[in-house]
DNA sequence: GTTGACGTATCATATTATGATACATATAAT
DNA sequence: ATTATATGTATCATAATATGATACGTCAAC
């Protein structure tokens, strides 16, 4: 039992892979026990393992606790990452300028299967410490971008990320019913840009409008997200949303040939 | 052949690390051979090794020109990272403070064997790409982070430091001569706070405030980097300095007992 | 049409990973 | 102190797993 598709599969360089995915959120530093109970695998296969990560720079070891932890090859990753990542390159200084422009806060996230993935993400007002770091993935439906984004494919592709794709409650005010959600991405459809209250935090409003690839489909989209407490619907139209939506305007028309595909 | 400390050390899984480092700012997409002579490997090990980081989500490959490149996974890593590391979680609201305060880049740097890594970027104005992402690595001596880490350390292994750290040139301005930085540590170790000028772009300066560890060593530094053609040294200690100190003062008392160590 | 470059698939071989077990060390309980 | 429990570390015989040479398919250039 190791097949995935055998030959041409390694299994032990999976099952480090394992391990690195063991940390997370919730679970910052791992004994080997920790490590071993996370991934199912054998004491001795996750010593082997998680040895060879650590004697390759890939977890830092506290030699007192011997607890492991991501190391700074981690951070490396998301350096290569982001060189290779077209939308980035063209995006970052026009999402700098925005974020001045608007002095709140600026994301970039893109499609990522079902989720959205933040990119990129210019804090400009203090706000909890999940929202102002990259790599977060949150359902796509359940976030403003996400929305955006849904809302450029063809009906029929539509209506299945609705009805299909996962929804997370994180608030009470999380919109469970996928009827409510069909009529934010319509809306988003026919608006061109999507909103999203307390789906994440309580009171918080995102704002995003989508970048659109060569056919049409959007597979990013600048977002904004602003406090209940200091903003309206009609001041984030009236204020944000022509320079959100510039900005996303003016990213777009690099992309007539790009995007790779998932798994 | 294959040994580095035999049994406890996995062979497959540090090739396929092999593979994950192959990537880099110049190297953004790779195909098979591409990425066989980069790691040394040969054709058919890239190959199997190649598709089982496919397989498992690490390595996209674009379905046309059957080229490889790094998935949004690895910003999945970036995302644990930050968890684990404590100082991200202390630092991250004063930063952006700081940076609202200032209105220019506020950098986070932390200090990885003979370099410094930016675990957090701020950019404010507009500044050329590599200066906008995180996980950038620098050489520590030729960086003013760099420089007000290594000024809280015993004079013995500062000195090793200075001598021995690596130097590249990256600008024509990029400083050499080891005695001259040794002179700018010092000024840090006397004044707090390290300068740096012209050391990676060309008019740029840099400064930077040590945070300090519970053994009195600094580990990372807050930095910020403002143009020459709009500041001149004095105005950068008037005006900058003394909020960048404060921020870096108000960071490092949460460190009593932390940090692990590398290799 | 021919050549070369490159990605993909196959397979016999032994090198490499396996996991049970025993040892060492630390922490807590008696 | 002494014992017990948990957790990390080291060893080793076994066979399962990764290996890499080779062959095939496909595409582009010449």
């Amino acid at each position: 039992m190791k097949t995935k598709q055998d030959t041409l599969y390694v299994g032990s360089l999976a099952k480090g892979l394992r391990l690195l995915r063991a940390f997370d959120e919730g679970h910052t530093d791992l004994s080997l026990g920790e490590l071993a109970q996370r991934t199912g695998l054998d004491k001795s296969a996750t010593q082997r393992l998680a040895n060879t990560l650590h004697v390759e720079g890939m977890l830092d070891k506290d030699p007192v606790t011997r607890r492991f932890r991501p190391s700074h090859a981690w951070l490396q990753m998301a350096y290569a990452y982001y060189w290779s990542d077209p939308l980035i390159g063209q995006a970052m200084p026009k999402l700098i300028n925005l974020s001045q422009e608007l002095g709140e806060t600026v994301n970039l996230a893109e499609i990522s299967g079902d989720h959205i993935i933040y990119v990129s993400r210019l804090p400009c007002k203090r706000t909890y410490f999940a929202a102002t770091i990259i790599g977060r993935r949150l359902p796509a439906l359940s976030t403003s971008g996400g929305r955006a984004i849904i809302a450029t494919f063809p009906e029929d592709e539509r209506r299945h990320a609705i009805e299909t794709w996962p929804i997370t409650p994180f608030t009470p005010s999380t919109t469970l019913d996928r009827a409510k959600i069909a009529t934010s991405i319509d809306d988003a459809a026919r608006d061109g840009f999507a909103v999203s209250t307390g789906q994440m935090i309580l009171n918080e409003i995102g704002v995003a409008s989508p970048i659109i690839g060569h056919d049409g489909r959007a597979f990013a989209a600048v977002q904004c997200s602003v406090s209940a407490h200091t903003w309206t619907r009609e001041r984030i139209v009236a204020d944000i949303l022509p320079k959100l939506q510039d900005t996303a305007n003016a990213i777009s028309p690099a992309f007539r040939a790009h995007r790779a595909g998932g798994a």
